[in-house]
DNA sequence: ACTTTTGTTAACCATTTGGTTAAACTATAT
DNA sequence: ATATAGTTTAACCAAATGGTTAACAAAAGT
């Protein structure tokens, strides 16, 4: 009695909604979406937002989990893995730019929410156990500084540079695109170069 | 007649307005401000608000230029000077950090709201003139590329992991603290830190 | 067939929010 | 002292906005 049917023309309307609202809060942010424009952007009525979505706070709190969750354990899922260092930071560049090459927002979005409110979305939303935790990385860094491999640095710094390169061009992308005068199309091939360039300048600058 | 005189206790109000305005705006973003919020920060009627400026786009407009001015300006001075290459990314590093020390919502809060209407805030706001230019500095890079004192690096690329390492951290505060769990005193220290890391770092990637 | 559950809407409501008004207060000039 | 110009406030207003209601439509269960 669950089951769900239906008409031919259109899809599943919480699906419409959510996707919707990801458009939405995606680009303006919690305090700046409007439930009507949800509404309009998902072609429903307002009240049906609220007939799926309890309110604006809940909608909101769906679509920024679901976002988060590809953002963040990519993060754990490369940093803890037992794949050499070098070929970390090049996974770590490639299948970050490839999901923001996707998803241009994302970075904002997620950096922006959290600056709203930290405690609330770094805490409460996952349990204490799924964060990002990059400590395995770290050590891993440190390691290879004692063996003598690569040059002496502070694993935190290092991280902070990957972090910045990868990230950084996505969430200044419209300073960065007005600026350079390039175009979306060559924003997008300039990233995809970066998959290379990144790890190849950190490479160089740490490689002993 | 225009004189203004003051009682010892509160200062200039349209002083305070403006610091309130900053305080609220910068935290909160445009979309997120209360004009509430403005005046119980200033310690003010609202109604006063409106007396000095206009509304609150046009108040909203006065903090983000005064803000912009700041962020924006020292890029030309630093990268359009005839300071030799090596020396531009320590002054970058040095005195963008310093600034966002004393101003960490600075970056986050022009990226946002640039994010919000790009063409409005960097083209109607600025005249296409005092935009930062960083044309000298791409340019200085090739040279020494062709000099053969450095490697074979794109400028564009070079100036996002400039960028990038350097500002990034301040925009994803929030975030690097909580997930480093370092507090607010260590991130100083760290980004302190960061303005010698930072050149070395490059210096130490791109030296032939 | 008809009852019940689920999905959807138009109209409405309450609160928030940006903005206005008119009156009061303060300092200065005459 | 009194008029004048500039400053500040309490009270108010209209629009925007999140959310509710009641009626209606479509499906599903019997």
């Amino acid at each position: 009695m669950v089951k769900k049917k239906q008409t031919a023309k259109d899809l599943n309307a919480e699906e419409m909604i959510l996707a919707a609202a990801r458009k939405v809060f995606m680009t303006k942010g919690m305090a700046g979406a409007r439930m009507q424009d949800i509404a309009d952007e998902a072609g429903i009525n307002k009240a049906l937002l609220h007939y799926y979505f309890k309110d604006k706070e809940k909608l909101f709190e769906t679509i920024f989990l679901q976002e988060a969750k590809k953002f963040f354990p990519k993060i754990n899922s490369i940093f803890n893995s037992d794949d050499p260092l070098f070929e970390k930071f090049e996974r770590f560049a490639t299948e970050y730019i490839d999901e923001m090459q996707q998803n241009p927002y994302l970075p904002w979005f997620v950096i922006n929410e959290i600056n709203r409110d930290p405690d609330q979305f770094m805490y409460s939303i996952w349990g204490s156990n799924n964060l990002p935790n990059p400590s395995k990385f770290l050590a891993q860094i440190e390691k290879e500084v004692k063996k003598g491999t690569i040059k002496r640095i502070s694993p935190m710094h290092l991280l902070m540079n990957l972090l910045g390169m990868t990230i950084f061009p996505f969430v200044a992308k419209p300073m960065i695109v007005r600026n350079m005068q390039i175009d979306e199309l060559q924003f997008r091939a300039a990233m995809e170069q970066r998959k290379k360039e990144i790890p190849k300048f950190i490479i160089d600058a740490i490689l002993k």
